[in-house]
DNA sequence: ATTGCATATTCGCATAAACGAATATACAAT
DNA sequence: ATTGTATATTCGTTTATGCGAATATGCAAT
């Protein structure tokens, strides 16, 4: 992460947003999870993943035919404070506690 | 302000971060303020001040040829809450820092 | 080697944003 | 009425971003 300018233009996309909240609340989540609750296209997430790995706010991580995200491990305490407090923020709005349901649901069904 | 992402995307500009942190440092300025401490031109600031005036983050008031720009004091607490803390976390960072040192002299030696 | 699935990258297009220069408005003082 | 000062808006250009479609890669299973 450079600087808080970019640090909020990553911020300031839904596709964005909503992935880094449920990455907030959950260990590590693979793409096609992120296609099934956003229900959104594999190219949106995946170009939207490039950003936040290119902001260094996540980390991937191969497993088999499956790419993991996970928030950066090696975020500065500083950049991980600021996220998560804004993702508290974000927790009861719309479309982040739909999201969590979905994930909550979604999980208990098992996935890839 | 209508939702989270617009928020950020306010946020995500570096003419209005900064702007938003004087404000939150200080009651209110006018723009030759800004454009004094920026060292930006005229167009640059009152542009920007609109994007925040609509997006609900500032409120301006007009004393005779001067317009002061103030945080909008009916935000939320929510929206507030997120802003100020934001901005604490920035505080500490380059520009803002020299920013506020040249608030504060500015300030010393009297302004418009 | 080939098929199939998960994910990534590239491409072309459309929209949005930022910028300075120039122009406009608002209003107080003359 | 005119001038001067503070601020706002418009204009044309440049750059960034979002998107889906198409294509490519990586790897497991056959």
């Amino acid at each position: 992460m450079i600087n808080v300018t970019d640090f909020f233009k990553t911020l300031s996309d839904a596709t964005r947003l909503r992935c880094l909240f449920l990455l907030s609340r959950c260990e590590s989540l693979c793409v096609c999870d992120f296609m099934e609750i956003l229900q959104a296209p594999q190219s949106r997430i995946s170009r939207h993943f490039k950003y936040l790995r290119d902001a260094g706010l996540v980390v991937d991580e191969r497993k088999d035919q499956w790419v993991h995200y996970r928030l950066n491990p090696d975020l500065t305490s500083k950049w991980r404070d600021m996220l998560l407090q804004n993702m508290n923020h974000v927790a009861e709005q719309l479309p982040f506690v739909d999201d969590l349901k979905r994930l909550k649901s979604y999980q208990e069904n098992g996935c890839c």
